[in-house]
DNA sequence: AATATTATGTCGTCACACGATATAGTATGT
DNA sequence: ACATACTATATCGTGTGACGACATAATATT
């Protein structure tokens, strides 16, 4: 019973909202550490202030989309100053939503000869 | 000498402004085709309402990505409330670079498996 | 001991999307 | 001829969100 809620009234996610749930999509993490990855995949092209970071998280957090993990780590990783947050499944599939509206976007682009032809993966 | 300005300041560009490029890349219209055309591309998906549309054509105006035409098409083809634009070199510029923001965000996404593989085209 | 980095948070401002509302010309149907 | 729908542009208010600035403090490095 995990597929009640439909992700397309949040639709279209900001750049820095999606940046994050992809930052969250392959293992939970921490609001620094979530800060890093996006800088890190993006090259140092996208850069998310702290202001933009924590308010995306609470947001994030209010729909339900990441949620704040209680456990922590073996207390000689930990830093308790840290809080985790976890990918829901809903959060998962409004990313999947967006994703693939991304893809539409794109294929639209294409259609009107914006950018080169996709090479085949 | 077309190439002074750049894009990337003016990125990311929102879905809506993105729909609006878009719907110009091939060809000058006035503000009521471009709803029209934004809905169509996107299977109705995607309505602009009048506030944003018109709000958008004078920022894109402003940031000269788009100019009004002045000339009319024959009379007899014309309606003289409407008011034509024309994406300009940097407007197409611009729309360019965007694309490639979402095409380099859809391999992130891929690269997190949120969506299936390209099937080539 | 001093400095840089890690880590989270708030606040104010500006930009934007969007619905509501307004105005009016054009086309269609009866 | 009249009514109705559609075409066409425009503005305003509200709410949301990005972002830089600022703040605080613990941890790591030199």
């Amino acid at each position: 019973m995990t597929n009640l809620r439909n992700p397309e009234p949040l639709l279209p996610l900001t750049a820095a909202m999606f940046h994050v749930l992809l930052a969250l999509a392959d293992g939970d993490k921490h609001g620094y550490a979530i800060m890093k990855e996006v800088t890190r995949l993006t090259d140092g092209a996208v850069s998310l202030s702290a202001g933009t970071l924590y308010g995306i998280l609470r947001r994030l957090d209010s729909e339900g989309m990441v949620v704040e993990k209680e456990e922590r780590p073996a207390p000689e990783l930990d830093d308790e100053r840290r809080r985790y947050y976890h990918l829901t499944e809903f959060g998962r599939r409004v990313a999947c939503a967006e994703a693939e509206r991304l893809r539409d976007m794109l294929a639209l682009a294409r259609s009107k000869n914006l950018l080169a032809k996709a090479e085949p993966i």
